[in-house]
RNA sequence: GCCGGGGUGCUGAAAUUGGUAGACAGAAGAGACUUAAAAUCUCUGGAUCGCAAGAUCGUGUGGGUUCGACCCCCACCCCCGGCACCA
């Protein structure tokens, strides 16, 4: 063949390589595996445009290269068919969902193969078949099973638009992430997912990747959000005291009469407070019976709407269960470190059990209680934590973990029980260490105390302006709240005020929007002195500010940094800004020894008046004699840095002043003085850039008026605590005041959908039984045919509609039964899928034991970063959850992860149908061929960074393959004698030259890390700094066989054109022989003796400078180079004296000369 | 605001991680071949000054460390990405 004509080699191959299955993955125990994957493209309607398969093409080059040097690879690809883009092509095309998605998957087949990858299509899996769903379903059961799962009827994001609920991964700030619309919050019940189960698993196995690129960890570290702080109760007081008070029932534990534990005292302490209390004697504590002890209570205790029952230990088995017999409403419901039953998971058989029914009406129970709580002590470690969970998501109870006087609450008191009984308010914060500070407190508007408040009637005397403020939040669109972030809204609630517990002052309560009911306890303790929002807040309610923590400034960079190991010396002294006596102009004052630009300051003499120190100071340094004080400027600042004078570690506590200078007066300044301080009159503007250093610019904030400040420092008005540092603080005053708690910003999951296209969620609901999971032997519960998949906007889907679907028997009973509706989100199918191509066959497990051992996990896993968040959370969630379920081998899915930077349009935007700047790969493809498009998306620019397509670039990629195709003739004898005309010197084909031999190891050993790091741009330069050598020094056939190996990842198709022509030739001479592909060749070796030419040029530097080149052998020995070099500069040396010699060897000399 | 990643010719970029900055390509200019064009081949190609040899400057800006800095340190500017009234 004469010319490369893509156009005939290309297809051909395609179908040879597809007739012959070179690209089956086995699972070869012999053979190391390489499991390499693409995220599985979604089949739109609008079909791929060029920067789609820049992922794909790198895979398939990173495959094919690990198929040659003898991995086994598993390199899959597939669909994820379902949701919504797919449901909407089809409403608009009036087809159904099914249909629309084979055409487009049939379409985006057809684009890939042309492409030339490598795909095994007999592993080819779709979400949205249903022996596929099947075992989303049966993961779905999985969770549900282990407590993961809940239905919850919390208000959601619902995008108007797309008729359905969202996840917050779902959303782009405040916009359904796929249509932009604004999202409203409607109340709704759906299925939820407890992905903050998983949360710090989550967080600290990104630790455990160190192939994922940093940006994608530090986008799931921002999502998941974790922030430590505490809890700290701040109990209420009602001004209306004629208010009906609560009478209390206390149920003591196993083994603990006579009444034991904290039971005598908490009786006391309530008591004392006026209430009635009820302490009944449970009888046979030691061989305890359900019925004995409950009817004991029944016959000997009265029990209303005000009662609150408590029930310490096997006591709270007790209280579920009185409750549930009485079935009337009560005040509320207290379970402290409640007994566990012995059929939940992981829970501990005790004597007692046989003798208790543990079926128990959570729902009921749930509404006849006004409130309930459940208390945990976290020192009996988390064996009890499931249960106590499944019981407060039951209850729908607020679950308070904190650490009590003894383990299991068996003190004889335990102070946190009586808080949570007396009606407080429990706030998340930070910040413990600004506790003195609070003064004030803000709940969010749907924070559930303010509803219940309003409920009793009277409580509250601005009843009608706190329901309208709420009413008024609640229609604010979240796009309204954060767009009005700057003006702060609220209301004060009348008639009840909370307690500092650290200062024991009453402080108001605000409801106001600023406050986020979904984070933390949705309430915070305002402390507007250190807070920029409560600062705000405060200043427009006129609330007090109380400052509690003195700023410390601690110089961590530059000369006067603070020495690690030194102690410190304190020092008090002073910060002095003076003002100019006719302009607006400040004294700015540079200390040259360590570049510290700000004020006057300096330390106070034994004895000196602090104002007096600040006068001399200034005098001192500036001359300036006549000063007035205008005022202090605020407390003390303290700064921690090392004195370059004294040479030690200093602690400043500086008293800040701002003064004025009455005239220029001035006296002469001492020379010491003056060549240590600079001077300068400079605006206010000017001041806040000139300032450098943290404790001076705390003080500057300062000259306009009061100000907030947020950073860390030192107690002060703040009782035993006061003077210690904020890191210290925080811990003490929440061991004394509050619970350590750690909170994250990351949701449960919002797991149901209200559309059509999607999996159903395989439960049934029984008026009987409730939710009833479909038992697995029923799996898959099928999509049903639907009249109409239009989405119904009341928040059902469209399968609501379908009666004989709907209507079933239920599993449990047999009794009348309806199935779940909703159907699973888009992100169901993805969250496993790379697991299915292991095995995607398998009717009896999601994956088989073996191949999932052989070929997890993914060593490498290529995609778009805009997954970062979403695809890559939820996945990363299921693998954990099949990990600790035995389905998986592996704690995480994705071992590297590497993003593909995107193809922008030539215009440099998004290349999109809607800008018309499309670049269909099948034009270039016909154009240019398939080895072309490859070559040039890999050689672009680096592989994760996003560049514009330019067609006009590509043509150097279509020139090199032509170069190579030519090269290729003159190394084939059988063709030379027709190409010695074509214009090139002579050639050395026959032998082989030796530079393109030395050339041909280098390149073999660049090209083969450089695919391992992903780094194609630069392999693709070596193959053609390759060729050019090739060109100049002359090549043979074996040469070139060698280099086609190399190259043949990246343009399969020509090099197996050429090395077919190669091997017939071969075949020729020594008789028939089978023909391989070159595909499945081994990766060529160099040898190490050859990837270093014999002789080297090396720089020749004088004072640094590059000066002259010179030629050494590779081996020559230090003295060898210098006398080299020396040799190359001669000229320049003459009359000069080499005082020192720098030699790196085979690089450089570097002649130090003075004159 | 907090966090992460970057900033190099006309353009895409490279640089063995402290050792000749600009490899390899694209666009451009000059030449060869050709009736001509395309293709191909050869040469030039950071900036300024100079006929030239050469000199000076040059990897966002300003300082520093070093024989030597795109690379390390300090301060700042700009671009991209994530989070953001998250207590």
């Amino acid at each position: 063949m004469r010319k490369y004509d893509h156009k005939k080699i290309e297809k051909k191959w395609q179908r040879e390589w597809q007739k012959k299955e070179i690209y089956r993955s086995k699972e070869n125990p012999r053979k190391p595996k390489s499991y390499v994957l693409d995220m599985f493209p979604y089949p739109s309607g609008e079909g791929l445009h060029v920067g789609h398969p820049k992922g794909y093409i790198a895979t398939d080059v990173y495959a094919r290269h690990k198929r040659m040097t003898g991995h086994s690879v598993l390199h899959p690809m597939g669909w994820d068919a379902f949701g919504l883009p797919a449901e909407n092509f089809a409403i608009q095309n009036k087809v159904h969902p099914r249909a629309a998605v084979a055409k487009n998957i049939a379409r985006f087949k057809e684009q890939l193969s042309t492409i030339g990858l490598d795909y095994d299509w007999s592993r080819e899996i779709n979400t949205t078949d249903p022996s596929y769903y099947k075992w989303t379903q049966w993961i779905f059961l999985k969770l549900l099973e282990k407590g993961l799962a809940y239905e919850s009827n919390e208000p959601i994001n619902w995008c108007p638009k797309c008729q359905t609920g969202l996840s917050n991964e779902d959303l782009d700030g405040n916009a359904c992430e796929r249509c932009g619309t604004i999202v409203e919050k409607r109340p709704m019940r759906q299925w939820m997912l407890r992905i903050t189960d998983y949360a710090e698993r989550l967080l600290n196995d990104l630790s455990h990747l160190p192939e994922w690129q940093e940006h994608i960890k530090e986008s799931q570290r921002n999502w998941i959000g974790r922030s430590e702080g505490a809890e700290i109760d701040f109990p209420l007081e009602f001004e209306n005291t004629t208010a009906p008070k609560p009478n209390y029932l206390l149920l003591h534990g196993y083994k603990e009469s006579p009444i034991g534990a904290f039971i005598p005292w908490l009786n006391g302490e309530l008591e004392r407070r006026g209430l009635k209390v009820q302490v009944p004697e449970l009888p046979n504590s030691w061989n305890p019976k359900e019925t004995e002890q409950v009817k004991k209570v029944l016959d000997t205790c009265t029990i209303d709407e005000r009662t609150i029952i408590v029930g310490h230990s096997l006591g709270g088995a007790i209280a579920l269960k009185v409750l549930e017999k009485i079935n009337r409403p009560i005040a509320g419901l207290m379970l402290v470190a409640s007994a566990v039953n012995a059929k939940f998971p992981g829970a501990v058989e005790r004597p007692y059990q046989k003798h208790f029914n543990w079926d128990v009406d959570y729902a009921r129970i749930r509404k006849l209680a006004g409130f309930s709580v459940i208390l945990s002590d976290l020192q009996e470690g988390t064996r009890r934590i499931p249960y106590l969970k499944f019981l407060a998501k039951e209850l729908g109870a607020r679950l308070v973990e904190g650490n009590a006087e003894e383990k299991h609450f068996m003190g004889k008191e335990e102070p946190m029980v009586l808080n949570a009984l007396l009606p407080s308010i429990t706030v998340f914060t930070t910040r413990a260490d600004t506790l003195f500070g609070a003064t004030y407190m803000v709940l969010a508007p749907e924070h559930p105390w303010v509803r219940l408040a309003i409920q009793q009637k009277g409580l509250l005397k601005n009843e009608d302006e706190i329901v309208r403020y709420i009413a008024l939040s609640d229609k604010k669109t979240e796009l309204e709240r954060i767009t009005e972030q700057k003006k702060k809204t609220g209301v004060r609630l009348e008639g009840v005020e909370a307690v500092n517990p650290a200062t024991g002052k009453k402080i108001p309560i605000f409801i106001a929007d600023y406050v986020l009911a979904h984070y933390g306890t949705g309430a915070i303790m305002a402390v507007p002195a250190h807070d920029e929002r409560d600062f705000e807040f405060a200043k427009k309610f006129k609330l007090p500010i109380v400052e509690v923590i003195e700023p410390l400034a601690v110089r961590t960079t530059g000369l006067d940094a603070v020495h690690a190991d030194g102690p410190f010396h304190d020092r008090p002294a002073i910060l002095a800004f003076v003002k100019h006596w006719s302009e607006d102009k400040y004294l700015a004052v540079r200390y040259k020894p360590t570049d510290t630009r700000g004020c006057v300051s300096g330390g106070i003499d034994e004895g000196e008046e602090p104002i007096a120190t600040a006068q001399r100071e200034i005098r001192e340094e500036t001359g300036y004699v006549h000063t007035s004080l205008v005022r202090k400027l605020g407390g003390t600042i303290h700064g921690k840095y090392y004195s370059v004078v004294r040479k030690w570690n200093t602690f400043a506590h500086y008293t800040p002043f701002l003064f004025t200078l009455d005239d220029d007066t001035c006296e002469q300044v001492s020379e010491k003085e003056k060549a240590d301080h600079e001077i300068t009159w400079l605006t206010k503007k000017e001041m806040d850039e000139f300032i450098n250093h943290e404790d001076m610019r705390i003080a500057w904030v300062r000259i306009n008026g009061r100000a907030c400040y947020e950073g860390e420092g030192i107690l002060a008005n703040s009782g035993e605590f006061s003077g210690m540092e904020s890191a210290e603080a925080r811990k003490a005053i929440t061991g004394k005041l509050g619970r350590a708690k750690v909170t994250y910003k990351l949701r449960d999951w919002v797991f149901s959908r209200q559309r059509y296209w999607g999996e159903p969620i395989p439960v049934i609901h029984c008026a009987k039984c409730g939710v009833v999971p479909v038992p697995e032997k029923d799996l898959p519960v099928k999509l049903p045919e639907v009249n109409s998949y239009q989405p119904t906007g009341t928040g059902h889907s469209p399968l609501a509609s379908i009666a004989k679907w709907v209507n079933v028997r239920c599993p449990k009973c047999k009794g009348p039964g309806t199935r779940e509706t909703n159907t699973m989100p888009q992100w169901a199918g993805s969250s496993w899928y790379y697991l299915r191509y292991m095995d995607p066959n398998n009717k009896k497990a999601l994956v088989d034991k073996k191949k999932e051992k052989y070929w997890a996990p993914v060593d490498t896993y290529v995609g778009g970063a805009e997954h970062a968040t979403r695809h890559l959370i939820y996945a990363r969630f299921w693998h954990k959850f099949l990990h600790d379920i035995g389905v998986v081998s592996t704690p995480e899915p994705f071992m590297r992860l590497i993003s593909v930077g995107l193809i922008q349009a030539p215009d440099g935007k998004k290349m999109s149908k809607r800008y018309g700047n499309v670049i269909n790969p099948d034009d270039i493809v016909k154009a240019y061929g398939a080895d072309t498009l490859r070559m040039y998306e890999m050689f672009m620019g680096p592989f994760t960074d996003s560049i514009a397509w330019s067609t006009e670039s590509m043509i150097g990629a279509r020139r090199f393959l032509e170069r190579v195709w030519r090269l290729g003739q003159r190394a084939n004898p059988s063709t030379t004698s027709s190409l010695r005309s074509d214009g090139y010197g002579a050639g050395n084909e026959e032998r082989g030259a030796e530079g393109t031999e030395r050339q041909l190891h280098k390149t073999i050993l660049k090209v083969g890390s450089d695919i391992e790091s992903f780094k194609f741009n630069t392999a693709i330069a070596a193959m053609m700094t390759f060729t050019n050598v090739a060109e100049k020094e002359g090549i043979n056939k074996d040469q070139f066989v060698r280099f086609l190996k190399i190259l043949a990842p990246f343009a399969p198709h020509m090099t197996e054109e050429l090395w077919s022509s190669f091997a017939k030739a071969t075949k020729d001479k020594r008789g028939a022989r089978k023909m391989r592909s070159i595909h499945t060749e081994k990766w060529p070796s160099y040898d190490v003796s050859k990837l270093k030419d014999e002789t080297v040029r090396i720089a020749v530097q004088i004072n640094g400078k590059t000066r002259g080149e010179a030629s050494v052998a590779a081996d020559a020995d230090k003295e060898a180079q210098e006398a080299a070099a020396r040799g190359a500069v001669a000229a320049r040396l003459d009359g000069k004296q080499v005082v020192r010699t720098i030699v790196v060897p085979g690089r450089l000399v570097n002649l130090i000369v003075s004159d």
